[in-house]
DNA sequence: GTTAGCACTCCGGGAAAAGGAGTGCTAAAT
DNA sequence: ATTTAGCACTCCTTTTCCCGGAGTGCTAAC
């Protein structure tokens, strides 16, 4: 059988109307949206059709049709409108991101809680790193007799920092000394590496030295073992709620802990495209059967990437999620992907 | 009328009853519970001159009774057991704080997802600066010719640092001189006058220097603000759809959405107490009227608290969040309140 | 003050009935 | 060959009604 332009043309109005409303549509109804005069009868045909194919389902026998995954493929893949944003839009979210983010850090965090209330729907980010991350430099800084301050600087440029104290005196005149031992010795290699070079240096150097050594070794392993480990973080999980399909608490409560106690199976995106939409049934994870996820990538200099996944219903918003997400993920890549690393520099306010 | 004994113990099955299964209770069920006999007409004329009082509500005419806020009120004053943990209750509350944890911004972000998953409820948490935080220290550090770390030590012991770049040469040479400037001119005082003394450098020092240190005394305002600002983060909302009376799907958007959208408005202790219970129509705020919040606080030394709040049903059961929560607090106390400002030292792992 | 007995209330569940939206099919029209 | 009108049929949804049970409040006796 074909699929003719009309047939294309209904399943486009059945899925534009079932996303809105949630209702299944019937053949009078469709008729009422579409172009010329065509009658409920001829458009019963095509319903049945385009059932046979796959495109539809039909909740029950004498209910109006609703889209099917294969359906919504169609529809995301050739039939949705790519909309684009009005002015207004663009506007709010530039001025969301026009505010102050202290660091990569903090964008990536706060780029799912923009993008939810911006869509509407639940979000999770990962940061994304390309290639693994290795202390590019230490940096020992005394604060007084029996602390000092450990400031590393990662190979994806973050600089963390933190105080510490030791039990044992902490000689200002020696830390630039030591500064050189943890540049020479513990830069560009991973934290698995690591301790292996901190065993050697244990009967090289003095052992009041060594302690503090192994003590911001610990701790520049600690970073980088919590970069390796692809964080994943969610935003506005109860959003769901607002939807019908999750009314029923109990597979609310199931997506929703899901999302939360297990968000290292959220799904990351497969190829090299911009953005990656995955409906229903093509989620590899049962507690997404019954769910989408839009997922976009965006550029933040140094080998890494952001990622962000917008879930939802597998009747969500297609086409208004993917302009918007879009337009974030360009903008932020826009920010930070150009001028490398650096923290957008904010005239307003 | 008088609270007898005989009726308090009534009061205290009732509650207990309620909270664990969010029925109401019969004079029936209550008869088998109670210690001698005793008939259910007797219980039933208990019951009448307790909703008297006040105690107990009627959720309709012919139905059991439930305890009305007054009941619950008395029940956590006076009649609920002070429970103790049990030896493996306190060590799995143990083994999570043993894991690692970076600094004490961590720690309070933690605390409420640690909380959250171990009573059970959402939570909330807070960070309280007794007093406004300053810088202590600046210091600068030159990474290349176009860029440089600035690393700020705040009056609370937290160590911020950010790489930072110019579109002007950074003549290293320069930054002890430049760091020398700032901790002279910008440590020890408020966000607020930091823009003043900025003011009167301006003419001062060389141009290119003022940018620099623009950019960073900015970055040290922008920081304390951001303590001072008290952001409230939230924890393991879904468990909410747990309880019965969240079933309404409503009813749960409702409190989720409160606890997202309008963290600030909820409560923080009013005195010096270290735990305190508010019980339903307790709570000042509209959206808090059907629920209960059990609020904590813990030292974190350096003027500095951490506040923890669990959310649940009025039906919560006060006596273990009560005794969880306060191990909690105490442990945490102890871990950061003594040795001031240290990273609790790990030895496991 | 306590208890047995009893009439009464009201909720909750299940069955039956009514209503309605929508389909599929047939046969006629284009 | 496609489109259309007509109609019987299906099945969901809502409403109504009925019944059983849990629990109460009251009265009268202990």
């Amino acid at each position: 059988m074909e699929l003719t332009e009309r047939k294309k043309q209904i399943l486009k109005i059945v899925v534009d109307s079932y996303i809105e409303t949630a209702e299944p549509m019937g053949s009078k109804a469709i008729v009422e949206r579409m172009p010329g005069k065509i009658s409920s009868a001829t458009v019963r045909n095509e319903l049945a059709d385009l059932t046979d194919m796959g495109y539809l389902e039909q909740p029950h026998t004498s209910a109006g049709r609703i889209p099917s995954p294969k359906g919504y493929r169609l529809y995301v893949n050739e039939l949705m409108e790519r909309k684009s944003l009005s002015a207004e839009e663009t506007e709010a979210i530039n001025r969301s991101l026009s505010g102050k983010m202290a660091g990569m850090d903090e964008v990536i965090s706060r780029a799912g809680q923009m993008v939810s209330s911006f869509v509407g729907y639940p979000t999770y980010t990962v940061a994304d790193h390309r290639s693994a991350a290795t202390v590019r430099r230490f940096e020992l800084i005394g604060v007084d007799s029996g602390s000092f301050i450990a400031v590393v600087m990662l190979s994806d440029s973050r600089v963390k920092s933190q105080l510490m104290a030791l039990d044992l005196p902490v000689e200002q005149g020696h830390l630039p000394e030591l500064s050189h031992l943890l540049n020479t010795h513990f830069a560009g290699i991973g934290a698995a590496e690591m301790n292996a070079h901190l065993m050697n240096l244990s009967d090289q150097v003095d052992g009041n030295w060594f302690l503090l050594l192994n003590r911001v070794v610990e701790y520049a392993g600690e970073l980088l073992r919590q970069s390796e480990q692809q964080e994943v973080f969610t935003n506005g999980a109860s959003q769901l709620l607002k939807f019908p399909e999750y009314r029923d608490v109990d597979k609310a409560h199931d997506l929703m802990s899901f999302m939360v106690d297990n968000k290292e199976n959220l799904p990351v995106p497969s190829g090299d495209a911009p953005m990656q939409i995955l409906i229903g049934p093509e989620n590899v994870n049962d507690a997404l059967k019954e769910s989408s996820v839009v997922i976009a990538s965006y550029d933040i200099g140094d080998n890494m990437r952001g990622l962000v996944g917008v879930v939802g219903p597998t009747r969500m918003d297609y086409a208004t999620v993917a302009a918007r997400l879009s337009y974030f993920a360009e903008s932020l890549s826009a920010m930070f992907g150009k001028k490398n690393q650096l923290p957008p520099k904010e005239e307003e306010e």
